[in-house]
DNA sequence: CCCCATATTTCCATTGCATGGAATTTGGGA
DNA sequence: TCCCAAATTCCATGCAATGGAAATATGGGG
């Protein structure tokens, strides 16, 4: 301490004043829970945490009584409760970003047949905010909200790394270079193609298996936080062929979308 | 403290000393939200949780640090971010109930061509784990989960009170009659009877609107939580001869979900 | 363009209460 | 019934959460 050079001055011991820890480490066990990893004991909510385990039981209780958490005693753990549902309805439906655009993707979705998807960026993961399967039978045309895909391995991914505040990205990729160490040579390359794709054209192509081509676009506004159009689709055409079609509905959705969302902007009040 | 005869010894200030107060403080706040509410300024938070100004700023901010809203600085609000979708999405993926009932609901749904759900209770209201519309037009048989219903208006939440704990029912009606005031001699009836039937037959209706008739059945197991389920029509048919028609396939349901869940049980391995 | 009204964020001293390690209890299997 | 693993509760310590007030930011109106 003979310098008040230092940048961060830290008060006291936690990194950020305005930093609620209970808060924080109660939102962590609940961001533990996962599709597989859907029922955990205090033990392995301590582990994934690193939470200690009289902090893990008393949080999870207090999660209990707040009603997101059940306690199977039977089983000694712990699972996620309805109301966290209904949570999620409430994000969907009041989501300008997804209402005014939900329309727009169904209709793409039925006129080409394809998928078509709306994610936005969770940590090293990108989470769906709807996702329209588009099936030849119609009863399967299932819409998926919610569901996560690896950020560094899909076109969604990469095209939102594109467009990911510089220290971000930066972190991220070291993320995903430590976590992918053999294969990091060819993911990073990939990546870098992408980045280079979305910065000449605006989108990105993925295609990880042979039959399946997915692209994506990410849509950057002021004042708001990123979001990403895809499409994919299952076709035995080339991906050139594919890319060359689908190239004008996908970047035409999303002006379509930016367009419809300025729109929807102006009027400042306050839903309550 | 003459005599400690006193039922809640309760230690020092807080009701529960094992309740986080700061995590139950960000859940009511993540709570606040839903449709219709879905942006909210620090102000409109306190109001609607009763916390202090400087509390909901502060917790509000860890709320959109760890993710689980975002700031919308034109409109000086926050409103619930996508990773709330994804905990709703795991939750739904976990739930051994939903899964197991969930191909049979949709059987009956496109069977009898009605409207068939699962909820669950949440304070006042009841939460939707599924509910499979029917509809004429294929298209739109969508789903709809974690939609809110009042619990003492509707066939669901009746049935729920008919099973509910004897303190926790008590304390429901309790609330229902201070916020229904003028109307509550009616629903007060409506329920007696709903409950009187669930006893007697297992199953409530409730037809608040001349054509739709709804029915539902609580299915209540050991070791687990109360789960109800309903199935509603609309239909020119009469009450009776549509509750004929309906209380079969809907009381079938619940005996085959319970029949399901008993064998899905016993293997005690934990999933992770 | 500036000022004002409103709402939000930050500051600060106080002490409530969250914390981790240890002890205890619980529950299931042998 | 006993034993083992896991969860819960206890406890002293002192960190950090709290509310009121001041400071600050924001946007509309004159």
């Amino acid at each position: 301490m003979h310098a008040p050079a230092d940048p961060a001055p830290r008060r006291q011991h936690h990194e950020d004043p305005l930093l609620n820890r209970s808060l924080v480490r109660g939102i962590e066990i609940l961001r533990a829970f996962r599709p597989g990893a859907d029922l955990l004991g205090n033990g392995e909510i301590a582990e994934r945490t690193g939470l200690s385990r009289a902090t893990v039981s008393r949080l999870a209780q207090t999660l209990v009584e707040t009603g997101l958490l059940e306690h199977d005693r039977s089983r000694r753990a712990y699972r996620l409760a309805a109301p966290v549902l209904s949570l999620g309805h409430a994000m969907r439906s009041g989501s300008p970003v997804l209402n005014a655009v939900a329309p727009l993707m169904r209709a793409l979705a039925e006129k080409m047949r394809i998928n078509v998807g709306l994610a936005a960026p969770d940590r090293d993961e990108m989470v769906y905010l709807e996702s329209v399967r588009y099936n030849r039978k119609v009863a399967l045309r299932n819409v998926v909200a919610g569901q996560r895909v690896p950020m560094e391995l899909t076109s969604l991914g990469r095209a939102y790394l594109a467009v990911a505040p510089q220290e971000e990205r930066r972190a991220l990729l070291a993320r995903f270079k430590a976590a992918r160490r053999s294969e990091w040579g060819r993911i990073r390359d990939e990546i870098r193609a992408a980045i280079s794709s979305v910065e000449q054209h605006g989108y990105c192509v993925a295609s990880w298996q042979p039959e399946v081509v997915a692209m994506a676009a990410p849509l950057v506004m002021a004042q708001r936080p990123i979001y990403v159009f895809n499409v994919s689709v299952t076709t035995a055409a080339s991906i050139q062929d594919t890319e060359a079609e689908l190239k004008g509905p996908l970047l035409a959705l999303r002006d379509r979308a930016r367009a419809v969302l300025l729109a929807a902007e102006p009027p400042p009040s306050r839903a309550g």
